[in-house]
DNA sequence: CGTACTTTTGAATCGCATCAAATCTGGTGG
DNA sequence: CCACCAGATTTGATGCGATTCAAAAGTACG
């Protein structure tokens, strides 16, 4: 199966060298499929190409808890270095994964330079964008959410909306009539100029 | 200056070669000092081991937008990779910094494998605490987001807090008065058992 | 052309933020 | 040892903004 054809913007697998690729495998996913459980002994390093897959752990009081949603992209790559995965990996959409050998990957780590560089600066954006991801998620207002959004994540001060408004809302940690509602807001007063997808911040001293 | 003695819980740190040591350098930090702005060229990869560093830009409309805050560890790990830094490091709380030289610090990373390792692992680790916090704050509710917390960085259902409650709301998203209600309610209703620094989910099923 | 989903607006409610203030705590210096 | 201070902890009252529930209109897709 040709995977590589679907994943143009994966940066990190087109430096994967042809011998781990020969061992990379290809799967298909259904809704509520389960692709490890806590525990498991760690087998495969997962890279999500479609769909979407959650990394859950059950409450105590039976409450389940969303570690983490990969909508595209490793998922769990803190159990690299683990004997057994430290949580369920449940299917949340359908859609599709590559899965790599475990020890194969680390050797690859190891071995390779190029694709060791890119492994490495993979990580250090993941932990940028998220780290930006959380100082605004702590931000109380909808209104604040958006422009720090828009200053961190955008360019020159604007960005361009890949996704739509209600997967932007829950990027945003807020309900997506609270988005729209606050875009109206910031339309209004002026601070923001919404066109279509391209939504940027007006200069205001 | 013997700025080893004061990096005991910093993992990392232990790990880095001696020569990589040498070049490092020990700095006191003031409250509003600038340790580097958006836009130099890189210079240093900068370790936070007492007080704290806020990464910031500011926003078109002159708001201050704080990319992270760090109160211990390694910030603007992405860095590393570019030639100029890509926002403002200002410190927020007095205390001290370790700064290596940056092509020293990646040279390191390419020659020495344990050092290599360490850090890749610090990153991963790191990746999946932040992707915890992030599906934690996008709750809704203090007492799932306590709730949250409890289950992904406690073990067996209880955590020993080393910050103050005050420190802890902070991190969950939360004012200090909305955490001391909610840890009461939780307390009230029996899904908690609060015991001084000790906090334990009660089984329920 | 129908179905599923997004976008948009409305109304009511609730939980958290905010402001205020009292108590408790640990640490400093007289 | 005590007085004092800064900060953390705790409780109360109030208001605002986001959630929630509801529903209509727009849009993409088979």
């Amino acid at each position: 199966m040709d995977w590589q054809a679907l994943t143009q913007g994966q940066s990190i697998l087109g430096t994967i060298s042809p011998k781990l690729q020969d061992l990379a495998a290809y799967q298909e996913t259904q809704s509520g499929e389960t692709l490890f459980r806590l525990g498991d002994r760690l087998r495969f390093m997962f890279c999500v190409v479609a769909g979407e897959v959650r990394l859950v752990r059950r409450a105590r009081n039976g409450a389940e808890i969303v570690l983490q949603r990969s909508r595209g992209g490793f998922f769990a790559e803190a159990s690299l270095y683990g004997k057994t995965y430290h949580c369920d990996a449940v299917v949340a959409k359908p859609g599709a994964v590559v899965r790599f050998p475990a020890q194969a990957f680390r050797d690859a780590l190891g071995k390779d330079a190029a694709f060791r560089d890119a492994w490495m600066s993979h990580l250090a954006r993941e932990v940028r964008q998220l780290r930006a991801q959380s100082e605004r998620l702590g931000l109380k207002s909808a209104a604040q959410r958006i422009v720090h959004y828009i200053d961190s994540e955008g360019t020159g001060g604007a960005i361009t909306l890949t996704e739509t408004r209600k997967a932007w809302a829950a990027e945003l940690g807020l309900t997506h009539e609270a988005l729209y509602r606050a875009l109206r807001r910031l339309q209004a007063d002026g601070t923001l100029e919404v066109r279509a997808e391209r939504i940027a911040l007006n200069h205001r001293k």
